[in-house]
DNA sequence: TTCCAGGCAATAC
DNA sequence: GTATTGCATGGA
C-alpha cells in the first residue's frame, strides 16, 4: 500500500495537473508559458518541462526571484523582475556592483526593497564567486539574507538538486491532513517528504508547486 | 480599512 | 534554544 505522502501528490497532480514552476519571465517557446487553470499570474510558467532554467540568466534569475518572493506575493515579485529586467540588470556582475538606493528603487513593488536590495547583492557576489558550480545547502545558508526556504528554492529550482521545498502552505497542507505535529522543524518537515518519495528533482518541484496552487484555492483563510 | 502574501535576521526572553 | 518584532508593497 502506498504512503500517504505519496497519495496527496498523486491527487493533487490529478486535481491540478502540472504547474510548470518556477515561472521565468521570457521562455524561448513562446506557445507555453500560460496555464489558465492557476491561480494568480499565468505568466511565465513551463507544465510538463521541467528542462529549465536551460540559460546562465534563468537560473541567475531564478535565484533572485527566491529572494524577492520572501513573504510576498508573486505578481509583485513579478514587477520589480520586469524593472530589472528593462535594465538589463538581471546580471550577477551588475547586480553586484549597482548601489544599493537605485536597486531598492527598482525593486520596490516587491516589498521590503531596503533589506532585498542589499541581499540582492549580497547575493550577486556570492553567486560570482561559484564560477558555476553548484552551491552545497551549506554555503548558501551562509549568506546574509538566504534561508531554509530560500535555500532549498533555489536548490531545487535553479539547480535542479532534488531537495523538499518546506513552506507556510506544506506546513498547512501537512496539519490539516494531520501528517505532521505542529512542534516539527523544517528539516524534520522536509525530511518526512525526502524519504518517502523517489530523490527526483523533477516530482519535487512538482509537488512544491502543487502544494502551493491547492493552499491558494482555499478560500478562508486559517489565520496564522 | 484591514488583512495577508511562495521569510529572514535581529532582538528579547 | 524558542518567541517576538521590523521590514513594505499591492491586491482582495
Amino acid at each position: 500500500m502506498k504512503n500517504k505522502i505519496i497519495i496527496l501528490y498523486e491527487s493533487l497532480l490529478l486535481k491540478y495537473n502540472p504547474q510548470g514552476w518556477w515561472p521565468l519571465l521570457d521562455l524561448h517557446d513562446s506557445k507555453i508559458g500560460s496555464n489558465p487553470t492557476k491561480t494568480g499570474s499565468i505568466r511565465g510558467y513551463h507544465p510538463k518541462d521541467y528542462s529549465y532554467p536551460k540559460t546562465e540568466k534563468q537560473k541567475f534569475e531564478i535565484c533572485i526571484g527566491a529572494i524577492l518572493t520572501q513573504n510576498t506575493s508573486w505578481p509583485n515579485v513579478e514587477k520589480a523582475l520586469m524593472n530589472l529586467k528593462k535594465k538589463d540588470l538581471i546580471d550577477a556582475k551588475k547586480l553586484s556592483k549597482i548601489s544599493q538606493t537605485k536597486l531598492s528603487l527598482l525593486i520596490k513593488p516587491s516589498g521590503y526593497f531596503n533589506q532585498k536590495s542589499k541581499k540582492l547583492i549580497i547575493f550577486s557576489k556570492f553567486y560570482q564567486s561559484l564560477n558555476g558550480k553548484t552551491p552545497s545547502r551549506e554555503e548558501l545558508l551562509s549568506v546574509w539574507g538566504i534561508g531554509l526556504e530560500t535555500a532549498d528554492s533555489i536548490l531545487l529550482y535553479a539547480y535542479k538538486v532534488p531537495t523538499f521545498v518546506v513552506d507556510a502552505y506544506t506546513r498547512r497542507t501537512l496539519s490539516s491532513m494531520n501528517l505532521m505535529k505542529d512542534y516539527m522543524t523544517y528539516d524534520e518537515i522536509k525530511l518526512l517528504f525526502e524519504k518517502n518519495i523517489k530523490k527526483d528533482y523533477r516530482i519535487y518541484q512538482e509537488y512544491h508547486a502543487l502544494i502551493v496552487e491547492n493552499e491558494k484555492r482555499i478560500k478562508p483563510r486559517i489565520k496564522k
